[in-house]
DNA sequence: TATGAATGAGGCTTCATTCAT
DNA sequence: CATGAATGAAGCCTCATTCAT
């Protein structure tokens, strides 16, 4: 128990130094040697818990994306009005892509075929779950069907990433919540519906 | 004439070389020898036109963004009812963007904090000229003036640079044209105003 | 007494599995890890037998040596007409050198200055009995005299051992009887001595 | 023309300072470093002109194998009898084996198959020149021939190769054409043939 | 101006060795 | 005694950069 649980401790340990390096770096610019440092171990010990380099990048780049994806999906099963599911569902991947945003960065960055592969198989699965509750809507009358669920998505999660970005480089100070009513403005049949101060 | 005319064809040939090297690749896995090789030149003359692999890094990323702020000027400038520039610069900036789309990745993969500082200056360019056309339709009662233009531009922009991964590694089809219609139907005050079936 | 006899066995199989990692691999590309699995035994415990990589290597080099030197010094004092004396010393050498050609490849990759000599020794124990039984054959007047002692053993010993390397990497079926006549017939005085049709 | 000169003058010099590291130790002993300093060239120039270690290492056991093997074969061509040019040849073949020793050695400390296969039809072909000199010697009736070729070749170069062992580690000081007489008394038929007291 | 052979700094990676359990 | 997780020294190799031609 003890063994397995410091096992699984110095694995998270050493992913989250990876992403305090990786975050503003180039992947080049990144030593392992910081890494470990920075995790408390010695330089060899990332080898027993990583391939190497680009497998240590790509496990810290989709660290947490499978349970955020469950609990999203969660969300979207939820039995609430659209409108809530939808809010609720929004400020959860707002927070997500806020955090997380160095994965949909990375999958410009790879150079292995087969990593390329697991990477986009998880970055679907987010698109799956948003596009699932997008669906949702859409069938339960609540938004438009005019234009694809991919349009939506599109103009859903579009503006939650460039957010991020804007409020770090640009020094913006955007909130989640204004680009949901706006998505919602958009996208909604019945603009009545539309609520959520918050 | 001739002489600056071959100087300037090089510096371009290298520029569009490096551009298709660095496309798809991360900065450490591009190799100059390609880059020289690619554009056929020897490896030495990188260095007449370009300071080292970060400034053609950077002047490849960045060519293209002064003309491009310079016809979007233009059009904002334009003597035409705001829904019309808005369309006009909206497709002008989809095109841009899916082009270029590498410009916006590689902000976060600069090492060097002067170069950060230059590229961070062409993008705030592009984004004051675009929140420029957007403050005009706020002022011309067109656009929504319940939420910033930052805002707005947030959610024009956003769905934009989104909209090229999705079609490039999801192999969705969405249109520049969707996007805007649905952004104008989000930000617009009087709904009755939009049109432009393309 | 199980005590040591466990310890001994475990020693043994240590020793073996080295020589079959050892045998076709640079002293380099062995692991000490492969050669614990191999043993059944932690790698830790590699330690507890040998000082180090080193130290194994030497140690399996040399097992078996003084046993091999004993048997062979019997032989030489055994009492019997000369030429029978050799036949036997011959296959009992020429088995030897088939299985333990290691050692006299290794002596060539030893780092240590200290460990150098005591290989060295060991490989002179060898020499040495083998010469004696030379010099006796020419002292009994069998063997010529006219070349030294070391030129008929260096006759002797040269084919048996390129013989193994002949048969392994070129597929050649050299004999050791064949071999041992030929030098018989180079080495002795009156001919028609030579005898022994196997 | 020097240009060319230069180059292989380059690689001559890598080659010759690689063959003095290796000479008298073992692979994993010898540091790139240590090649190219010797050789008075930069490490990265190393691999301008050999794929990696292993590369550079058996081109260095390899090189002057062919020049070799014409040589011999030149002389097994000679209008001469055959003892003269038998004891061409052995002297030949014997001051070769004492100057490259190191590529007998090497044969059994390859990791790569596919150099290893080169290895060995290098090795092969120095072995069928030897065998084709003593197969004419068969062929005339001169050498005996109720043995094989390959049980002489064996004879001839066994102690050849083990000589320069026993002089570099026993302090022996056998002579080629020792050898070579006491391999003329096994191998030929008609004893008065022999002579060559040098 | 153009080249590409030469360089060497620097980082990833391996693996012998240690030591807490 | 036995283990194997952890370590970090050490070296191969790459590739941006230089410079003689």
């Amino acid at each position: 128990m003890t063994r397995e649980r410091k096992k699984s401790e110095k694995r998270a340990a050493i992913l989250q130094s990876a992403f305090d390096e990786f975050k503003n770096r180039r992947f080049d610019a990144v030593k392992l040697d910081d890494v470990a440092a920075r995790a408390g171990v010695g330089k060899g010990t990332l080898y027993l818990y990583f391939k190497n380099k680009e497998d240590l990048f790509i496990q810290m780049a989709l660290d947490g994306v499978e349970q955020m994806a469950g609990r999203m999906k969660e969300i979207a099963r939820m039995d609430l009005p659209f409108c809530e599911r939808f809010f609720l569902f929004g400020r959860e991947i707002g927070a997500f892509v806020e955090k997380r945003s160095v994965m949909f960065r990375l999958m410009h960055q790879i150079s292995s075929e087969s990593i390329q592969q697991e990477f986009m198989g998880q970055h679907r699965l987010l698109v799956e779950v948003a596009r699932g509750l997008l669906k949702a809507g859409v069938d339960e009358g609540v938004l438009r069907s005019d234009v694809t669920v991919a349009d939506l998505h599109c103009l859903l999660i579009g503006p939650l990433l460039f957010r991020v970005r804007l409020n770090k480089f640009n020094n913006d100070q955007i909130e989640v919540n204004t680009l949901l009513n706006l998505f919602w403005d958009a996208a909604v049949l019945k603009p009545e519906t539309r609520k959520l101060e918050l």
